[in-house]
DNA sequence: CGCGGCTTTGACAGCTGTCAAACAGAGTGG
DNA sequence: CCACTCTGTTTGACAGCTGTCAAAGCCGCG
């Protein structure tokens, strides 16, 4: 029973059920863990990685950078989930893997994920499932950064952080951690630090949400998502 | 040996090898063609399909409907694409697909190709892989549309759509067919019809690309893909 | 010729970006 | 305990890209 297949487990759990010897043999992986300062990335543009990262505590970004400098955040990855379950099989890394606070990841080789893969076909289904869930929220993104002004776009972001978040076990009542700097949620959204700062001003005076310290509370969450028109349907989480 | 076996077989082949055993299983999937008119959805949010779509002619699109009837485009599918191979693994629908243009479709039954994932594991690996070269692409667009201004992100897309042409065997020299009206490119691009109108006479008068009545003329790729600091990296392509 | 769909153009409002500077809070060292 | 620094947040002023509303032009087709 290693560590890092027991996050694993619970993390495919999300998404759909599987028989117990499946579950046995996820629950089996293990790896090396490592700690990754603020700042510094676990993989880079170009890389080959031969293991998979299992969040275990902080917060991690995936993002590219642009011509000008310009950095462009594709998702954040909180702890228990799995970013990058894509490097299985595609051939190079056309992104970056960083981590926005202090954390600690795991790395279990493809080795004996592969392995799981070929015997295992409904640990393999959620494997695969997991990642088509990844490109429904890139999907989302999208439809959320082209076409919703900021405040919608803002408010869209702190509710499927919070849904994440519950669904990882790691919400308490109506608030969870989200231990980002506005400049991060920004270059998320697509637009400027500086309006992100003013628009959630206006967000935070309706006293649905509040994020301070690291802290994301949302003490109206229908209101918000009415603002957002937020359906976590996307999602496609079980619980 | 199934007409759209092939068709599929060509189009997985663009992003890796198979040994002929995988490739004949994959060849020798087959199922019902269908004509689908112009506007008209092969797939709404919430079905559960049974099959798998293939493009055998015209131009599929994939979209969500926003709260003020705006429609927002994911992606669009030319001839020998597979949109929506991920309802393999996911259970349901979260957004639509429907044809930009009168096209002809093939359905592949799921349970013939989970037959052909279950024995082919280098079948298996590229449709993984086609899944995942999806969500690369959303990505990418998520990119575009968050931070490019209007007439680079319309020469991203112009990149985008030839290269993927050019892959599928449906270029000829520095043209392609692209028969969809500015306003769906617009909703692609998550911006107004007026603007796009606007933004492309811009593009047009720098000589690098023409489009019109449906064809796509680039006289000049690499000026074309400088204003769009575009890399064809992201869609994963062996040829 | 008239109709319908698409493209093009105009005028104007407004959301968002840019550049700068002030402000706040935590940690450091004197 | 008080400067001091550093990072992140907050505000201000202003430019400009993009959206909105309308109307005109273009083209294929019955």
């Amino acid at each position: 029973m290693g560590q890092l297949g027991e996050v694993l487990e619970r993390h495919l759990l999300c998404f759909g059920e599987m028989p117990e010897p499946d579950r046995q043999a996820v629950r089996a992986l293990d790896g090396e863990v490592r700690n990754l300062p603020r700042l510094q990335d676990a993989l880079r543009e170009g890389d080959r990685p031969k293991e998979v990262v299992v969040v275990l505590s902080g917060f991690l970004y995936r993002y590219t950078m642009g011509p000008h400098g310009a950095r462009q955040v594709h998702s954040f990855y909180m702890a228990s989930e799995a970013p990058c379950l894509e490097t299985l099989y595609i051939d190079y890394m056309d992104n970056n893997l960083g981590a926005a606070v202090d954390s600690r990841i795991g790395l279990i080789p493809h080795e004996m994920i592969y392995r799981v893969i070929d015997e295992f076909p409904e640990a393999r289904k959620l494997l695969w499932r997991q990642t088509l869930v990844q490109a429904a929220i890139f999907r989302e993104w999208l439809v959320r950064n082209s076409n919703l002004p900021a405040h919608a776009a803002i408010a869209h972001f702190f509710c499927e952080m919070f849904i994440r978040a519950r669904a990882a076990g790691l919400s308490k009542g109506d608030s969870c951690d989200l231990p980002l700097t506005q400049e991060f949620v920004a270059e998320a959204l697509g637009i400027t630090p500086v309006h992100f700062n003013r628009t959630l001003k206006q967000l935070r005076d309706t006293n649905a949400v509040e994020w301070r310290s690291g802290r994301l509370i949302i003490s109206d969450f229908d209101r918000l998502a009415g603002v957002a028109d937020f359906n976590p349907r996307y999602l496609h989480l079980r619980c």
